[in-house]
DNA sequence: CTGAAAGCGCTTACAG
DNA sequence: CTGAAAGCGCTTACAG
């Protein structure tokens, strides 16, 4: 047996420093370090030598070290993110401007999915603060308050996305949910149903208990309080439980019309009203939350609410940067933006045959 | 005028260091250096110094700052990871899945999205570098060639994914591309069809003339020669392109199937196909390329290529890592991943009425 | 068994 | 106008 050496190890080209291009020339790194920095004037250095320095600099093809940079200023220009899935469009767009605006920020971004889960989050938490990260923007999760209140203690510049928790003092930027929900509702009140459910996920988090409550109420406005029907969908097997909620809706509470309070919730809604074969807008009238290619090309349009995700994001980004920049705020500040419905064919009134 | 206080800088608490753990129990930053990377027995650190230190580092909440570390390691345990485009399905899947194996095997994901420009691409990869990632992963796009020559010349751990360049040495993972159209053509040719066409992008980049390869030698191979049609669409406006595509395809040259050498071009296809009233199957056959929630729900589900990205993805962080700790190899890895095919409606044999 | 020293590449206060 | 020195927090070769 011998080895067949396929690989020989290959140095990676050495970058050049400031002292390289210092010794190059005969002058210090500071110099090189003032005048690359823009301080030439501040620091008299000659016009001559400033353009050798630059000139040299061009030549060797320097770009700055920012590892060292970073450990020298104790800054990083990084601001982790965390979402619970960035396979899930809504949050693949996010983390898309996110990005966008951070770079023109000059900011870069490192990220994670938490899956909803807190170990995740936290795991994620020690692993971009060690990297330096200057701050964090996070989606939180169920159960990922203390998490949360701990960064926030430690003073670590943190803006909350999509969700918040009402009794923790931190900055967030989230759709005003409560509105969403009533236009909705609403929508479908007017075009003359009743027996309107929503089908929400199972989670205590702002958000949702804001869609629930905006739901309520408008049912409970119009009169409908004996109609109320809100169906509670597990994390864990979301498809086959939103089967099994439209299933009873349909069959016990023969209701007329369904609010999605999320866009994949809406997905797999389809999916069964498919497999249960009932007609959408005529045996039962939709809404679902946030636009996409599978509401479009539905055999009905269907009718969303749609979530401003652009305006959301950009501000999450220049609202965590003003913190980094400034420090921590006395007071959190709280970025809320308003939706709007779409409305399309599978909202739409119904043929009423006995009406 | 006066300012209102709003805001007072507050400091993030300050992370304990090496040192700081050191001075608390009198030893040197050695030491704790030692103990905490595991290396006492090594240098013969008594059991119970071993533990003092151990202790007082958990008290202090001691961890690592990763920035100094890097700086005196030569090494950051960051991938550089640069897609189209992140919002695109395909690619926020990819990423997921790269992002846990790197995960996996200790690195952490920088990523960013370069909307198929090459100048995106080149800032990028200069951001990423000198952010110091230890490797690159990188989709290139049409007319980066030079730029990734150029990063391979530097001996920079560099994998491609999901495209490549035939003439640079560079090693890769990609979809057996070629199959990939050929599996499509021929099934919708085993349905009788004759008249078929391909919808493609307009780019010279390896994956997509290896999809026009595939369906060109399935056709010629049963005798279709005659019955070529390939439709390249501009990456600019791309939806409105593939409306006039398929409009021409669909009247003048009276085609009776169709391959869609992208989900989002498929996507696009049935928006317009929808618009042209245009009904699937039984007027037109198609096959559309990886699976979404939009082919599931179409009218007719829609049959597609299905591309093992797990496989893709894993595979291509495997390598880089392998790269990242071996040294570059001598010959390019080429890791080639199988497609197969996944038929449903929408692709099959329409009831012949004159046949 | 343990510590002082050097050095990764940078920035900046200080000195001349 | 310019340079030597310190220091960010870490790791490791060297010394005792």
């Amino acid at each position: 047996m011998f080895a067949l050496h396929l690989y020989e190890k290959m140095e990676r080209v050495k970058r050049t420093s400031l002292k390289d291009i210092a010794s190059s020339i005969g002058v210090s790194a500071t110099l090189v370090s003032f005048v690359l920095n823009g301080k030439a004037k501040q620091y008299n250095i000659s016009e001559e030598m400033t353009q050798r320095v630059i000139a040299k600099a061009k030549e060797m093809k320097y770009s700055p070290n920012l590892v060292a940079r970073n450990l020298r200023e104790g800054k990083t220009q990084l601001i982790g993110i965390i979402v619970s899935d960035i396979s899930n469009p809504f949050f693949s767009k996010m983390i898309r401007i996110i990005e966008k605006r951070a770079y023109e920020l000059n900011y870069t971004v490192v990220f994670g999915s938490s899956d909803e889960d807190p170990n995740t989050i936290q795991r994620l938490v020690d692993m971009f603060l060690n990297k330096g990260v200057d701050g964090l923007i996070i989606v939180p999760c169920s159960g990922s308050a203390k998490i949360i209140e701990e960064i926030h203690r430690n003073k670590i510049p943190l803006v909350l996305i999509d969700r918040y928790f009402q009794d923790l003092n931190v900055s967030f930027s989230c759709l005003n949910n409560a509105k969403a929900t009533e236009l909705a509702t609403q929508h479908l009140i007017e075009q003359g149903l009743k027996d309107i459910a929503l089908v929400v996920y199972n989670t205590e988090m702002s958000h949702n208990k804001e869609r629930i409550a905006g739901y309520e109420m408008s049912m409970i406005q119009a009169g409908l309080k004996e109609h109320l029907h809100v169906q509670k969908i597990s994390i864990v097997n979301p498809k086959l439980e939103v089967g099994k909620a439209l299933d009873y809706l349909v069959r016990k509470e023969k209701i007329e019309g369904v609010v999605f309070s999320t866009n994949m919730l809406c997905v797999y809604g389809l999916h069964c009203f498919n497999e249960m074969n009932v007609k959408i807008p005529d045996e039962v009238a939709i809404v679902g939350f946030d636009g996409n290619d599978v509401f479009d090309l539905f055999y009905s349009p269907v009718s969303y609410i749609n979530q401003p995700i652009d305006q959301i994001s950009e501000e999450a980004v220049n609202l965590i940067v003003d913190i980094i920049d400034t420090g921590l705020p006395v007071d959190r500040t709280m970025l809320i933006t308003e939706p709007d419905l779409v409305v399309r064919k599978s909202s739409l009134k119904r043929v009423l045959i006995n009406g």
